[in-house]
DNA sequence: TCATGTAGTGAAGCAACTCTGAACTATTCT
DNA sequence: AGAATAGTTCAGAGTTGCTTCACTACATGA
């Protein structure tokens, strides 16, 4: 059992080391912005709560007793942790400090997001910035408990306790090895696609049966880099983001779209850096 | 100018550590002694002021978000510091801590309350006392600037801005060189007295204008060593407290009294050990 | 599935606190 | 002495913080 501690306030410690700082109490009202019959009324308050007179009265004029010196070195040390506090909460709230944790899929980490990171980076040198990059589902159960603040996933399917909001359509072409499309669509594929699970895998597999093509799976892999090579091996065509196509595939023929949305834990409290960042991510 | 600090108390943080400690907020609660929607309330509160999110909220559950780690250091130090406050003035309430200034004539100091003080020092070992003998007039004087807490003096004279209270009442006596008094109070003398300025030394000589004795004066001293020396070496009679009269003298002859009082700064608050020094001073 | 218990939040009311402004007193200056 | 200055006290108003009670969300177990 902790002896009940006497329920001091900033403030009260604050008229303190003004007093003792300067000339007069009515100069120290002044400084601290309150009238001195509050400066008064409340030492006498902080007086009372201690339980240990501070003062001296000459007459009318009360001076700080010399006994009282190790509450004073009390509020002097109270206070200047309070200010470093405000000082961290200033940076904090200005998103100018902290920590954020971010997630994105690749496409939106080294496609479109690339330079808003880097430009985030730069104006925020104090801010402890971790990005993950990982599939939608790996981000999301990650915003969901907790560990990320932030992520970039493909949209369109709602989860408990995950707020999204659209960020922009994106969209997504069949890539082939001749460089040629089959004019008929039933001689399209086979495919090599993104992991069974992954949404834009979802997207992809629907767009194709909505078109009437054939969607035989000879391979997956999550990583574009490895459905690229696989494509140009000619082990079968891809559907991929436009942005991940790389440069040595034609245009492509774009068969559908998906949604990168933000998400952001429901409920959470609004970060202050989280929501800098989402600014910025929403252009 | 310092930027405004957010005006946290005490006892807000001390909800903070509490609920950072005990497994729910219900239990938080309990152990402060509080309800539970205080507890929810301030917590709020605390919030709101010091400016940056705290807490994420998982359905109706509100939980400490690391972020708010330094938030939390910063409570737990302040709650130790005033802790220690608490103890200091705990030990200073009760008169077990703290520094006391007292004065005392010498008859006081090594006559009448040599047990006293040394009890005093016994009972009270962390108590910083410090002892100064000297005449009444500079103890008053100490005692009316502020650098004296108590004093014992001899009374008998008002001043301004010092409280005095009766202690008790010395006899004063004639002691001779011969071992005997003349019968005829005329014949008395020549003296051997406490310094011009002394109280005593007013009230002997006014005892002795009284009783018709003659006042001629031949040498004088504030300390009564040097006057019993004096009245040894027969250069004349003196007029003593009884208990400074030392062993080789006789019994003496009283002729007048004084009164030993307590001698406080008027108007200080009551320094506890002060109170506890004066009450022993009383019996 | 529905009842029940538990955890936490929110609103109303009340007590305590703390501010301001005004009147007052002591002290200092002229 | 009179005026100016410093500080206090008091009354009143606004704010804060607590308790109680009603309510919601979630978990548990029949």
């Amino acid at each position: 059992m902790t002896p009940a501690l006497p329920d001091l306030s900033i403030r009260q410690l604050d008229y303190l080391v003004a007093v003792s700082t300067e000339p007069s109490w009515a100069d120290a009202a002044a400084r601290i912005g309150v009238s001195p019959s509050a400066l008064s009324q409340g030492l006498s308050e902080l007086e009372r709560r201690i339980g240990v007179p501070l003062f001296d009265r000459e007459g009318r004029r009360r001076t700080l007793r010399p006994t009282a010196e190790p509450v004073l070195a009390h509020a002097r040390q109270v206070i200047a942790l309070t200010s470093d506090l405000a000082d961290w909460a200033e940076r904090t709230r200005t998103g100018r400090a902290g920590e954020l944790r971010v997630g994105m899929i690749d496409a939106a980490a080294v496609g479109h997001f690339t330079d808003v990171l880097r430009q985030f980076r730069d104006d925020h040198p104090e801010l402890h910035l971790t990005l993950r990059v990982a599939p939608s589902g790996e981000l999301l159960d990650e915003i969901e408990s907790g560990d990320l603040d932030l992520a970039v996933v493909v949209g369109g399917h709602a989860r408990r306790g995950v707020h999204t909001e659209s960020l922009m359509n994106e969209p997504l072409a069949v890539f082939t090895p001749t460089r040629g499309l089959p004019r008929d669509v039933t001689a399209w594929g086979p495919w090599v696609l993104f992991a069974q699970g992954s949404h834009t895998r979802a997207i992809a597999e629907e767009a194709l049966q909505r078109l009437g093509a054939p969607t035989t799976i000879v391979a997956e892999s999550n990583q574009p880099e490895v459905l690229r090579t696989m494509v140009e091996l000619g082990v079968g065509s891809t559907v991929l983001p436009v942005v991940q196509a790389g440069p040595d595939f034609g245009p492509g023929r774009v068969i559908a779209e998906r949604t990168l949305v933000l998400a952001r834990r429901d409920g959470a409290a609004v970060d202050p850096a989280a929501e800098m960042l989402a600014v910025a991510l929403r252009n």
